[in-house]
RNA sequence: GGUCCGUUCGUCUAGUCAGGUUAGGACGUCAGGUUUUCAUCCUGGUAACAGGGGUUCGAAUCCCCUACGGACUACCA
């Protein structure tokens, strides 16, 4: 790059709800600018018209405003390198496509989807692999196999058309990854990717090199999904003489059970959310949960997702953001994929919840009450949080602890009752009834005191169980 | 199938780069203690270096092979 300064950005792409593995891709790239002093960019990847999801891009920003997690530049901030939605950048990309295809780097190709996926599935009955390189295009139909004047008719006569990269024949390509060091791939085996749509826009790896080049990126962090594509980048960037990006590739959030990427279909199969907030997908009505819905504090959300991949390397365990960031470092990131245990997550949140005052939860906790139709005094709902946050999660299970304060209990514990409840109970509990508002001054000592005093006359001792 | 990446308690992980630890912590779980309940809290237990070969006095750590897992393999990102 062509300064020092540290530039990272978070690139997704609208098609739906943002994944818990997002939001932690995007918290490591947020806690690498921090603590280095470097600009975080949201960059909105909306290349695939098919797949654009009304709402998406809304849900991210919102996703991340819950979070506590601020971008310097991007979509609704702004910034000195926008626009930062790429449908909005569409009349720059092709420019480039071009630049690269008079540089020889790559070609137009006529082949249609059909007659592709006809070629590969010929392939697969012979169980070869079909490979779009230097061999297979030389029998396809492309700027290579037809002559110019031939081409340039076809492109003239509105013939729909791509512009593919033309990878090198046999060529070690050498990679340095961040967080797994040297990785080397050679070329034969990699395809010719479609750089540039018939439709008029650029596929993923021409937007994003042309984008984080021009918005002057200095670290690419993304998932390991992208790892498989990091030669065609690394080639593109050479293709078009610039100077790369350092680039680090992320562990995978995997299932908690079993193996796999962690998907939405687990979350709704365990009960718990892989989604930051609540989604209602437009198209089907389906809702999925989500981690504020839940009761889930953003600083615990935060806490719980920068644990899985990294630590420290010290014993702590609870952090803020602030210091999340002040002791982040990318090499401290691990390699391998992490599953998602939903019984810490809840742990994270026990640990937040008690710190939290006993104010702050009752003004969380107030609305559940009135949900139930109990109206009560804020600072008797204060009180009641102060004696059971000790034995909670979630904000939401403060009712299971405490509803006996706001109301006569229905029904009794059925068990306990045929275990305890003895023919002189209900003489006994009216007497300790009229000791307990015998008490002036109640406080716990005094009520400890009165009572255990009326134990030792009434000679009750423990019955062991 | 091919390419690449990975592999320490059930789970998250420390330790690996600079070879020598009773392989540490946390979650979970189990037991005990405190609290005349429960929860908190405290103490203790449980449980791992994927396998096999090397190199070395000595390997979780370095090298090789195997196995297993994952990602990618679209005119999706």
């Amino acid at each position: 790059m062509n300064s020092n300064e540290i530039r990272v950005r978070f690139a997704p792409s609208p098609t739906g709800p943002l994944h818990i593995g997002g939001v932690r891709t995007a918290l490591y790239n947020y806690l690498f600018a921090k603590k280095n002093g470097g600009k975080f960019i949201l960059r909105i990847e909306d290349t695939d018209q098919t797949r654009f999801v009304p709402g998406a891009e809304q849900y991210i920003i919102e996703s991340f405003k819950w979070c506590g997690i601020e971008f310097d530049e991007g979509v609704t901030i702004g910034g000195n390198y926008g626009p930062y939605k790429q449908s909005e950048r569409k009349a720059l990309y092709k420019d480039y496509a071009l630049q690269l295809i008079n540089n020889g780097k790559a070609y137009y190709a006529f082949d249609t989807p059909e007659e592709l996926s006809q070629v590969r599935s010929e392939y697969e009955a012979i169980k070869k692999t079909f490979v779009y390189n230097s061999v297979e295009r030389k029998n396809l139909r492309n700027s290579l196999t037809l002559s110019e004047n031939e081409t340039q008719e076809l492109i003239a006569k509105g013939t729909p058309y791509v512009i593919r990269f033309m990878m090198p024949e046999n060529e070690v390509v050498l990679m340095n990854d961040l967080i797994r060091g040297k990785v080397e791939v050679n070329t034969s085996v990699l395809d010719d990717k479609i750089l540039f749509k018939s439709d008029g826009m650029p596929t993923y790896h021409l937007a994003n090199i042309v984008d984080d080049h021009l918005m002057n990126i200095s670290h690419v962090i993304r998932g390991e999904e992208w790892l498989p594509s990091l030669p065609l980048h690394v080639l593109l960037y050479d293709a078009f003489k610039w100077e790369k990006p350092e680039f680090a590739h992320l562990p995978l959030l995997l299932k908690p059970d079993g193996n796999g990427k962690l998907s939405k279909r687990d979350g709704d199969r365990l009960g718990f959310p892989v989604f930051p907030l609540e989604w209602k997908d437009p198209k089907t009505g389906d809702v999925s949960m989500g981690y504020r819905e839940q009761g889930y504090f953003p600083d615990a959300f935060i806490n719980i997702l920068a644990m899985l991949g990294w630590n420290p390397g010290t014993e702590q365990e609870i952090f803020t953001l602030d210091e999340l960031t002040e002791q982040f470092s990318i090499e401290r990131v691990n390699k391998s994929g992490a599953k998602f245990d939903p019984a810490k997550a809840a742990w994270y949140n026990h640990q937040f919840l008690i710190t939290k005052s006993d104010k702050e939860l009752a003004d969380k906790f107030e609305p559940l009450l009135i949900e139930k139709g109990i109206m009560a005094d804020p600072d008797f709902i204060q009180k009641v949080v102060g004696l059971v946050k000790e034995r909670v999660n979630f904000v939401h299970e403060l009712w299971n602890q405490s509803d006996f304060f706001f109301r006569r209990p229905e029904e009794y514990d059925q068990k306990a009752v045929k275990k305890r409840w003895k023919a002189d109970s209900h003489e006994q509990i009216n007497s300790v009834k009229r000791v307990i508002e015998g008490i002036n001054d109640f406080t716990s000592e005094n009520a400890e005191v009165t009572i255990k005093a009326w134990i030792e006359e009434q000679d009750l001792v423990l019955e062991k169980s």
